[in-house]
DNA sequence: CTCATAATTTTCGTTTTTGAAAATATATTG
DNA sequence: CAATATATTTTCAAAAACGAAAATTATGAG
């Protein structure tokens, strides 16, 4: 037969008769761990599904499903819910996704106040933390907007309003929290010059120094600063006083502070005289 | 009081009396709306919650949350499940999350033949398109890749492991499947040769011509295969003789092709001719 | 062909979740 | 303060999902 130019791959003949495949390790026979394979990658892929979906999916009875989905689950390949399955939130996630629970609230509320200020038709800078995924949720009902981001998650979030235009800057990506970093994305940011940088932060110490524990998002950080027309800065009341590391800048560098509780007296002291304004939920 | 440096946002003062807040449309009473609200967000961000959770989380009964999500779901904001809710698939993402879910089953497939052609610690180009995406699945387990690619969706999910080095290339995101494109995706490439390029395609014409529909990702492809010491081509059978509007390339031009079914006769001859290698399923 | 084995479907009683309505709490207005 | 309106909790019967075991189907071996 003409049909093959390869010789080592398995079936190459169009009708080759049923070669059990070495896919899975599972030693189940059939095609059952192929279906095992198969529903943990529609569940990667959908975030959730119905034991109904996976059934009429599969042709196979809701039972069967069933069964499947409690393998699957006790290895903790997925997790189970009443009526369908979701990802089990890996270890590294379930750290970041817990620490964007926690605040759930403030950081609603800052990055609404923030929102508030960011007319349509603006361009952004947008970068790490969970702060400031809460402002890419908040400005989705924006118009026009055009950001450019350095965090995977907000260039997600905010892809999803057909208005917009998004641009994320290249650059390695963080496990961590999905944050793009190092000399690419430096060099990417000093292109643009925009309206608005927004910018989270992992500690403000008491004499307006701004910090933080990563010396290359800090330089993103730092690029973001000197290429925004205005720099507001949200983060909640827990960074202040809070040390890190890396010096970022200081507070008066940036325009204004967005945050959920008045700052210790003498920051605002230091923000008075440096003309930054305050903003408290 | 010397607290605020800020004369016109609401609440400055940390003490200020519940001034109702403007926050969401919806007219009703008190913090139902913002609990609405923030059942929205925490939908968009875990991807599924269960009515027990959000229950402890507002500290509210399990019937109170019911009703919230029954409202939401009914406006369309989440996705109704027994027992939790989950996000609402937006139109646009149903079109593309569709499409992944048909001949799910064959792009796995191809897929897995793809990543068993990859060793650990190679490094890699992706690029966008459903079966790309597989890939990308695929080669989770791989140790050490080093992968750079101008997916986002390929970039989330390969940044999940812990010990992979994902790279993005910098770009505007295309809103249709979280692709990248542009002049700064393809400079990006440049600066890069890595051992594998994997690129997915939108239709093969039976002389070899490769052809795509967005001349912007037929020029981030071209750089992959430029700058790819090996080319693989990644597609189901439904590509052959499909035409599409941007010439890529020839086949002859990758040096092997992934598919799962054997491509018509012509492709073939053309395939043994330029030392194609063909894998299928 | 028959038997053995594994996968799946059926069946059915149990548990969980749900929705409607009544009762309670909370806030607003006159 | 009483009256009213709204939000939430309680209560309870119906519906849905669940798990275990028996029945059925498919596959491979002797």
């Amino acid at each position: 037969m003409a049909l093959s130019t390869n010789d080592r791959q398995a079936g190459v003949m169009p009708f080759s008769p049923e070669t059990p495949q070495p896919e899975e390790a599972s030693g189940d026979r059939m095609n059952l761990g192929d279906r095992h394979a198969q529903i943990k990658q529609i569940v990667q892929t959908k975030g959730f599904v119905t034991i109904e979906q996976l059934a009429r999916e599969f042709g196979v009875t809701p039972q069967t499903i069933r069964r499947d989905i409690n393998v699957l689950s006790k290895s903790g390949a997925i997790q189970r819910f009443h009526g369908g399955a979701g990802i089990a939130s890996s270890t590294e996630n379930v750290a970041y996704n817990e620490r964007k629970i926690i605040c759930f609230q403030e950081k609603r509320k800052i990055a609404a106040m923030v929102a508030e200020q960011i007319p349509d038709h603006a361009s952004l800078f947008i970068n790490i933390g969970t702060t400031t995924e809460a402002v890419a949720q908040a400005l989705i009902h924006h118009k026009r907007l055009r950001i450019i981001t350095n965090n995977l998650n907000v260039a997600t979030i905010l892809s999803s309003n057909e208005n917009f235009e998004v641009i994320v800057t290249g650059g390695l990506v963080r496990h961590r929290d999905g944050g793009l970093i190092g000399e690419a994305t430096i060099d990417f940011i000093q292109q643009f010059k925009v309206d608005f940088g927004i910018i989270g932060i992992s500690g403000i110490d008491l004499d307006g120094t701004l910090l933080d524990f990563d010396y290359r998002e800090v330089r993103v950080a730092r690029a973001i600063i000197d290429n925004s027309r205005k720099v507001y800065l949200a983060t909640d009341h827990t960074k202040f006083g809070r040390n890190a590391m890396v010096r970022l800048g200081n507070i008066s560098e940036i325009d204004s502070l967005f945050t959920d509780q008045a700052p210790p007296p003498s920051l605002v002291e230091i923000m008075n005289q440096g003309e930054v304004r305050l903003f408290v939920t």
